[in-house]
DNA sequence: AAAGCGGGGAG
DNA sequence: CTCCCAGCTTT
């Protein structure tokens, strides 16, 4: 693209974003740490779904210093539901690294941003721009599909090193002046007219300019090739009480999937070993009789793995000391704690 | 460069 | 069902 229309493009791209932008909760401060947030929360997550979590995480955490000096398992319980869990914990330890380092002021520049936890090259360009102004790219997946149509890419997104191409895409095309603007336009435009699927050609401010368009194959862009390989595993869940009317919870470990969030306990179905009789050993606990065989049933899918939950509820007396990040707690102490969606269904059936 | 990491909505 | 979403970290 030339110069002439390098200039035209921002123009009509910048003048329908502030014609049609979305009103959005986090477009309506300028305090990067607010800003910050949005950008983490809507990392892989959708703009609806991360709504709700922003208001409530901003007015329990309003200040850097308030999210800085919270107890972990409070934080996790705030984000409970929206996923990738290390997010939250990430975000936490940027934003104590803020507090102690740059005292409380959120970096300005990409060197030092960039290696706060969590902060990546679109989080780092995302808050650059939109917060301080600064002529930064922020490619996100949006940003890819749309340049590859305008600008007819055609390397496969799904490489890293495809990124490159991309951000150095935007830094020819960036509007200096407004790149905040510039930036959430390109994803404004790829979340309601350049679609993934059947993109609005037709309505779209920047049709002039787009290759794809031209062409017309902007339905065949962008060029992803990565598919993924889905695993089925099968865990017999317990939800085993106590003569107090207590129930056997488990704090999952701190690395790896889920880390540190709550769950009943769960023992993998192999043909080997009876569930039963692992769970007994394992937890130093006797079943002494079946409330519910199948108090529930059903699968959990994540992007990497199906898990098949089969959910019995059990008397049991414990015989010995119970392992390490396992207790019994009252139906109330399990309410406060951080859980998984699947473990929340459980919890939703029991009484 | 590839794998691991949640959950939900759209087609 | 499949795709993929305002991605980052670890290996």
């Amino acid at each position: 693209m030339n110069y002439q229309y390098t200039n035209e493009f921002r123009l009509n791209l910048v003048e329908w974003f502030n014609k049609e932008k979305r009103d959005l909760p986090w477009r309506r401060t300028s305090d990067p740490y607010k800003i910050w947030v949005s950008e983490v929360m809507l990392q892989q997550t959708r703009v609806d779904t991360v709504i709700p979590y922003y208001n409530r995480f901003l007015e329990k955490y309003p200040t850097l210093q308030d999210l800085a000096f919270a107890p972990q398992e409070e934080l996790l319980k705030m984000w409970e539901g929206l996923g990738y869990y290390s997010r939250a914990r990430n975000l936490q330890a940027g934003v104590k690294e803020v507090v102690e380092k740059y005292n409380a002021v959120v970096p300005d520049n990409r060197h030092d941003i960039s290696k706060l936890k969590g902060v990546g090259p679109y989080t780092a360009g995302a808050v650059l721009s939109i917060a301080y102004q600064k002529a930064e790219h922020a490619v996100d997946g949006n940003v890819m599909r749309v340049l590859s149509r305008v600008l007819h890419i055609e390397e496969d997104i799904a490489l890293p090193k495809t990124r490159k191409v991309f951000e150095e895409a935007v830094e020819m095309l960036i509007d200096e002046q407004y790149p905040g603007d510039f930036n959430q336009a390109l994803m404004d435009l790829g979340a309601m007219i350049c679609t993934p699927t059947s993109p609005k050609c037709l309505l779209c401010p920047v049709r002039d300019y787009c290759i794809a368009f031209s062409e017309g194959d902007a339905d065949k862009l962008p060029i992803k090739s990565k598919k993924v390989k889905t695993k089925k595993v099968q865990f017999k869940v317990f939800v085993a009480m106590n003569q107090e009317g207590q129930c056997l919870l488990e704090k999952r470990p701190s690395e790896g999937l889920l880390a540190d969030m709550w769950q009943f306990p769960m023992i993998e179905v192999t043909e080997k070993a009876d569930s039963e009789e692992v769970f007994q050993e394992n937890y130093n606990v006797q079943i002494l009789n079946h409330i519910d065989k199948e108090l529930l049933k059903f699968k959990h899918i994540f992007s990497h793995l199906t898990w098949e939950l089969e959910c019995t509820q059990v008397q049991i007396e414990q015989k010995s000391e119970l392992p390490d990040a396992v207790q019994f707690l009252t139906i109330e102490q399990i309410k406060a704690l951080p859980m998984p969606v699947p473990m929340l269904k459980i919890l939703n059936v029991l009484n």
